[in-house]
DNA sequence: AATGAATGAGGTTTCATTCAT
DNA sequence: AATGAATGAAACCTCATTCAT
């Protein structure tokens, strides 16, 4: 049993049962060790959750986001809808994203992640309606402003339960509207 | 001590210290009570919680919704995140917004809760939409969309900090770009 | 169950079988409650420890010193130690002894008991070598000196096991060598 | 890493930190050593405590005690009280003095230790007495009694803080109380 | 000679809850 | 309507110890 082991079973306790549902007994009896041999690995609980912080933190900065602007613009915005999904839903990251999006009125440490997570969305959505302003793909307006309603439609789509073809539909509608 | 005291005093707690500091002996030290008086008003913890539950819907059912259309399309507009502004930030529904923000990843009631109120904004902004468009003060297109779009970004601007202008400056831009 | 119980029962553990077996386990064990009723009584194990020095304190506080005066010199040394080795051995008194005896080193609050019964036991046997002196039974010297060579070895002499007629010797050794 | 070391430190800890605080873990931490690795020398705790009882009985004997009696009565009884307090305060034998001092009561070796050290003052200072006496210079009186009175006043200002000057003042007082 | 990894037992404390009064 | 006293279960954590390497 590894640090990441460990790490990777509590994030998938918080995912799968909750924040509250992370206990020291929990936690040892689905690694089938005994308590106190997870304080050889951290040494409290609260130091568990700081490293589980870092260790979400880490696995999202090596996320790239690199994305072809040659192809048309709903396939743009849709591989750029399609790369936040990859994060949202992978395993790897949804464990992260359940523990921010519980703690993140309550623990410092998670509303910081819970906002730089904002931030990168947004700036991400940014670049590519300045891209697509730029290049006369969208009519010339405020691209910062195009940005932030990608964004945040997309936010809240990731964060509750849509269909597939909903998201399409979406993405369609909204190249639609701003398309030369 | 009525129920509703202690609903209220359970309810700042979730806020204001966040809801795994809601404990009954958290909450009757709040209200100068001892324990054991709080199971003469609830059953249990769990009923006490389901309790909440339906205070905050009642709040939330008795908030009207009236917004006089005579008035320019950025006022409505305007009028309308008002309108959301004080549901999210005044005294009464915070707190349940709070539980409900917290609980929706864990727990059934929270996640109805969550999701109807998200239901409520949107068809409030679509029904806003719905008025401009058809009232040719907005271009004429599919006003679904500009509903979700202005319901996404004003609902992200209200859960995360944002300064007076910056909103103010956000329905500005958002009126001049679909107007006609 | 009182606090008055719990703290006897506390310190006769401290007594019979050393400061670390009082736990919170073994003192429940012993007054036949759970270990959460414990805290009921007391916020923690510390406040309960602090409970007991206070105990300790005002118990010792209630203990006058009066002596006769109008018996012979022997007889007066010998009540003075009788005074104290009721202290030391009552079943009242010697589990606050046992507790600060074997804390005195680590623990502030019992050092400060430790030195304040030294007093205690200084300034009696100085009170009694100062009446002896002044009525001309003991020669005409150093009262304090005297007090401090009393208390000093009496001390030694009840905290260290001996016989009861060792103890007689020793008085009647110590009132002939200052008796005029 | 050797024996000595460990024994050295397990002492440093009992004096500065209390016994409670000489835990395997603590210990190996000040000796940035692993827990495991202390087991290869010693058996178990049990055993490195005993052989810590029998390192400090080792250094206690090999403390010699020289009184040069040609000096005058006072001086006599000053190195006498200088020897003792140099063994009290000395880094080498004041961590097992401290060791026994907080175990006295409670576990039998180190009350066996604390009675041979009281035994070895006591016998020093009945010879330094008997020889006082013996040579005219104290009083023809019971020296038994005087090397008790000498002794147990010297125990308890070399356990408890006193200035040198107070010292001094005892030393000289006790002097002119008994010499001829 | 030392250590990485694990463990069983037991420590203090908090939790929601009960029940007689 | 409220509370004093108690409780079982479970929380986090530390202890001395073991054993393969």
């Amino acid at each position: 049993m590894t640090r990441e082991d460990i790490l990777d079973e509590a994030g998938a306790i918080i995912r799968d049962e909750g924040y509250e549902m992370l206990t020291i007994s929990n936690l040892a009896e689905k690694l089938n060790v005994k308590k106190a041999s997870l304080y050889y690995h951290f040494e409290s609980k609260e130091m568990l959750i700081s490293a589980l912080y870092d260790y979400f933190n880490e696995k999202l900065a090596h996320r790239g986001f690199r994305i072809d602007f040659s192809l048309d613009s709903e396939e743009i915005l849709s591989k750029t809808y399609e790369h936040w999904r990859e994060i949202f839903l992978s395993d790897e990251l949804s464990c992260g994203l359940s523990l921010v999006e519980q703690r993140k009125e309550v623990d410092e440490r998670a509303y910081e992640i819970y906002n730089s997570l904002h931030l990168m969305l947004r700036s991400q959505s940014d670049a590519v309606m300045e891209n697509l302003v730029s290049r006369n793909k969208f009519k010339k307006q405020d691209s910062a402003l195009l940005g932030e309603l990608f964004a945040s439609a997309s936010f809240l789509r990731l964060t509750t339960e849509h269909s597939y073809e909903d998201d399409k539909a979406f993405i369609s509608a909204f190249t639609n509207l701003f398309a030369t």
